[in-house]
DNA sequence: TCATGTTTGTGAAATTAATAACAGAATCCT
DNA sequence: AGGATTCTGTTATTAATTTCACAAACATGA
């Protein structure tokens, strides 16, 4: 049992994401068991905030003591899917896909690119970081072969939607678009938005603003 | 007068720059008049809640017509503060920090690269996208000299402390962290974190349990 | 064993955000 | 001109999320 509750806000699961990198940083500084109130501060959010999100997926914490740090992370892991290995289809080698084939940390914590495509018959056939780019067409064959289930999207934003499609046709499960695009995907599809452009928009408008806001 | 009300809702800010993206599709694609309903339906969201989003800053539409396209854009783009270039400083020109440089879209968007700077002294010197990267120790020098006021940071995640640490010193005004790791800054310096992760892990949780959750 | 101190898990309260509802303003059509 | 229609801006309502507060659980030391 993975999930205690029937709803979990979006919020928590990014919350999660962060208790792992800082409890990542307790574990390798030699921390073997903290408190809501310490992990709090280092996330910088409230400790019942924390004790909450936890409690959506049960009860990992020892009353007088705390949390094993080791524990945590294998639990909070579990809670969010990535006991496992998972396999990605990257669409749109250019200069961010490269970047991200290069990436090892996306092996390490379990996201694992298997396959590189492009529509580019010059780049079709270069092998990046071990992996060779093959043509966008093959994606349904690929998929099926590899059991791809999450697609990247790093084409440009006027080729984003045409990406997804073929993800889609080829039976992804869920998608992550790089690209500044909104795209159309049948809602069993998950799709997340990754825009560098939003932190850049939002730290202008703190800047800016600062007397006023903030 | 570009903020109407005090205190604005950081997923507002978010949201806008959704608005401000699908608007330039519509104005590309010739659309001059937009309502709330249209756009919402293209973003995801509410119409109320676009009208209430841009309520914070001001009344930029016309009743029974909807909102001008390129009016709208100019609106939120005052609005955030993005009417004028900001001047960023990139630390760290590793794999990420190059697909960065390279990106044409920063510039066009009025987040103008001026100063790329690297530890590595086999890097110093290099030349990328027209930029020459220069040491770290230069970074106060640069700042002022170039008015950078945005620090970029795409540094490993263990040097992320110390390359915010030059930026703070050198009088940099917000830092938009890329590195997977919590920083300390003083309360008056703007700080975003991006992390990729964070939505591979909501991918892999939504796909992981979509029958229970999403 | 029992008192004392600590810290979790959780229901209740407070805060914040999202949606609905509608009056007022503009257009369009007859 | 005036009535019907459209669509914004804003207030009211509802929903969601965060914070508070405290009982229950465990640890420690006398
Ligand atoms: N480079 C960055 O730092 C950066 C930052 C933020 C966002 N982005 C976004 O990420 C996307 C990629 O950026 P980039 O700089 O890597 O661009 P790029 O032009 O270097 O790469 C795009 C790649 O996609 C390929 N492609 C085009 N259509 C395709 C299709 N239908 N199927 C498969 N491959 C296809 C192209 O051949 C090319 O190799 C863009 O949407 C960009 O806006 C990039
Ligand atoms: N590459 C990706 O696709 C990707 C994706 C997500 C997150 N990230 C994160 O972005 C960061 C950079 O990733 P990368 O792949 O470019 O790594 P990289 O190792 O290729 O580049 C890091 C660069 O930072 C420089 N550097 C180190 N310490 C410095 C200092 N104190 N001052 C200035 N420069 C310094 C290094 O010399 C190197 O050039 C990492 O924290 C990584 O986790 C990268």
């Amino acid at each position: 049992m993975a999930v205690k509750s029937e709803h979990i806000p979006k919020a928590t699961i990014a919350r999660l994401a962060t208790y792992i990198q800082v409890l990542s940083e307790f574990k390798r500084e030699g921390t073997d068991v903290v408190s809501s109130e310490r992990l709090a501060e280092a996330c910088s959010v409230n400790s019942s905030q924390i004790r909450k999100d936890l409690a959506y997926f049960g009860e990992f914490g020892v009353r007088g003591v705390g949390y094993y740090v080791q524990d945590l992370i294998t639990s909070i892991k579990r809670s969010l899917g990535i006991d496992r290995a998972w396999n990605c289809a990257l669409v749109g080698v250019g200069n961010l896909g490269r970047a991200l084939l290069r990436h090892r940390e996306f092996s390490r914590k379990g996201f694992i690119i298997r396959g590189a495509f492009d529509c580019d018959p010059y780049k079709i056939g270069e092998v990046v970081e071990g992996m060779e780019i093959v043509c966008s067409r093959q994606l349904p064959a690929k998929v099926k072969e590899l059991s791809l289930e999450i697609g990247v999207i790093t084409t440009p934003p006027e080729r984003a939607q045409r990406a997804a499609n073929y993800l889609i046709g080829a039976g992804i499960k869920g998608i992550i678009n790089f690209a500044p695009a909104r795209i159309a995907v049948p809602k069993h599809i998950h799709l997340e938005y990754v825009d560098f452009f939003h932190c850049f928009y939002a730290a202008a408008f703190h800047i800016r603003f600062a007397d006023t806001n903030d």
